[in-house]
DNA sequence: ATGGTAGTTTCACTA
């Protein structure tokens, strides 16, 4: 038996935080596949060299000047999937890739701005949109029962106890109804496994994310839990079988020098 | 009800 630890990052700028941030932690978690988001830079300035003294050999980098950004760093052998257009603006926010026998979807869902109405926000409007087309390739697909693991930022936190204060949260985008049925949707479609409530008792916090906007983000612990890990139902067990240990919110990464706003999450699959 | 911080496209925008 074998066995595949996968991380999901929002780094908030690779180039800023391949070697003091990412580094460190790639030495203590030791993923075997690292996918990140929000890398804001183009494809050919990702730091690979950074990410090859870590120990990684394989990359897909999917970048844009500036913004958004998915990358993917590897122990094993990727083999490029065609991406999805899952993005009307064609930002870089999608790919994905075959390792060890999984597909892989690596996602930074838009933040969606601060208005949660379509009518007035095309930003929310855009998110809407986007995880539309995510409900509607995954349920087109539903029939193949393919193993795949969906992770990223996909800036909703879908359950009550996702967020510091369900109550004052839902007409703040990120938990909004629309949103949050949407995503439900979107997971259905593919009759996914949250893996972290799979995991977790549903009355237990969790956040992934703290603002930077805080004066003391632990003090006030105003959180919410925003990336995720999924697995297709045919990787259930290989999935949850080793128990809540195997999967792991790495959140004393918010408190580094100079972090992320977003902390990595792993899963160690035993395949 | 407001503003707070961080990063890059920078005296403006996204998150």
């Amino acid at each position: 038996m074998s066995s595949l630890t996968i991380a999901t990052w929002n780094v908030n700028s690779v180039r800023l935080r391949a070697q003091p941030l990412i580094a460190p932690f790639v030495e203590q978690a030791s993923p075997d596949v690292l996918c990140l988001q929000e890398i804001k830079c183009r494809t050919e300035e990702f730091p690979e060299k950074t990410f090859r003294e870590m120990g990684y050999s394989h990359f897909h980098v999917r970048g844009m000047k500036g913004m958004h950004g998915v990358a993917i760093a590897s122990r094993y052998p990727l083999e490029d999937l065609p991406d999805e257009d899952f993005c009307r603006a064609s930002e870089a926010r999608h790919q994905r890739v075959r390792v060890k026998g999984i597909e892989l979807h690596n996602f930074y869902v838009p933040a969606g701005g601060d208005e949660p109405d379509p009518d007035i926000n095309p930003r929310f409007a855009h998110k809407l949109d986007f995880l539309d087309r995510m409900t509607r390739y995954f349920d087109r697909r539903s029939n193949e029962d393919a193993d795949m693991v969906l992770v990223g930022d996909f800036n909703i936190a879908p359950h009550e106890n996702d967020v510091w204060s369900h109550k004052q949260l839902l007409k703040v985008v990120s938990h909004t109804p629309v949103e949050t049925a949407g995503l439900d949707a979107m997971r259905d479609a593919g009759g996914f496994i949250d893996v972290a409530r799979a995991l977790i008792p549903e009355d237990e916090k969790i956040y992934t994310w703290w603002s930077y906007r805080s004066r003391d983000y632990r003090a006030s612990n105003r959180g919410r839990r925003l990336d995720h890990i999924w697995v297709s139902p045919s990787l259930r067990s290989q999935a949850l079988a080793a128990g809540r240990n195997a999967f792991t919110i790495w959140d004393e990464e918010r408190g580094r020098e100079k972090p992320s706003d977003h902390v990595p999450v792993t899963l160690t699959l035993s395949l």
